[in-house]
DNA sequence: GTCTATAAAGCGATAGAC
DNA sequence: GTCTATCGCTTTATAGAC
């Protein structure tokens, strides 16, 4: 049987399970070598600036996975209505309907922000453009657009925190299908 | 001139506050002897629980306030639409259009939440209650207004999120400036 | 590349003087 | 009701054996 952890990028899932359930504060070295199964020294061997170095690849690594599976058929789909489903599709997934909080929004919420600020900019930027560029396609002016894409990213981050705080998932997936209504009925015809 | 903190009450904001920048875990109690001006053993003194009662005592302040300001306000004030102007007023100022974060939401997003879990529900199943009240005052049927009423939570909650993550409060203002358009046409004639 | 042992600093919490 | 001193523990990080 192949080993669990190989190479750095098999310690990311771990380690950014480990950031979701407890922050980056209140993810302790201890805490983090019992997620991913690795000790401190090994951590270290993978991440030689610590804690903040495996925050950054968490980053990097969620930041591709939204760029693959999230803003690139967001932008390349022709048909608009097509894209949209794709995208509340995969959003649900990723976010386990609504069990699983964004960890980019969360590290926003408090000081940890500034460490990051940079990565934690370009994924919503990113993210805005290309839902933005999609309902262009559905038909809408640019500034339409633009405030739609906005008022979407407000829904799903709402929605996660809500479903949390109510330890109730169907928050999440009441405010995704609401969405999906009114971004269909917006390039619909 | 009269002490700074002469009573337990008197050191709430400054803790709020430090919750709210550093987050639970992240709020030292040194942190937080600076944030307040008073020592360990004073803070101790007022709370002998220690951190956890301090972040309870907050959260309990903070529901106070949004129970007299915000909540009883919605119940009571008999014109929906002058109900919902008011709230949108309030909690734009509360949230300093943007800058300030939502303790309770932030809260709810990592492991912190079960320490406080029955206060974090309280707080945004009351606000939902009462929001709810108001458009249903307003006309609206109970299963539209409880929807909006959650939907109004996902852009509130989602806008001060994305306010802090792009470090730009306007983004708030617009999710509450648009929150505000949809629900006056809701309850308008 | 794995691990344990260790260092230095900071943590939450307590004791006790004033 | 204020404070300082201190306790025992955990923290991040490093060193070095294998």
């Amino acid at each position: 049987m192949a080993r669990l952890v190989a190479e750095r990028a098999d310690a990311l899932p771990a380690l950014a399970e480990a950031f979701r359930e407890h922050g980056f504060e209140g993810a302790s070295l201890s805490l983090l070598t019992r997620h991913t199964g690795l000790s401190k020294g090994s951590l270290y061997h993978f991440f030689p600036g610590g804690k903040a170095e495996m925050a950054e690849a968490v980053l990097a690594h969620i930041d591709q996975w939204f760029e693959t599976h999230i803003f690139i058929p967001l932008e390349q789909e022709n048909d608009a209505r097509a894209a949209l489903d794709h995208m509340i599709a995969s959003v649900s997934g990723y976010f386990r309907s609504g069990r699983r909080i964004c960890l980019v929004g969360a590290f926003a919420l408090n000081e940890t922000r500034d460490r990051f600020a940079k990565a934690i900019r370009a994924y919503f930027t990113r993210w805005i453009k290309a839902l933005s560029q999609a309902l262009q396609r559905g038909g809408l002016d640019r500034a339409s657009a633009d405030r739609a894409a906005e008022d979407a990213m407000f829904r799903i981050q709402g929605g996660l925190v809500m479903a949390r705080a109510q330890d109730d998932p169907a928050l999440f997936s009441r405010a995704l299908a609401h969405l999906h209504d009114d971004l269909t009925r917006m390039v619909g015809t």
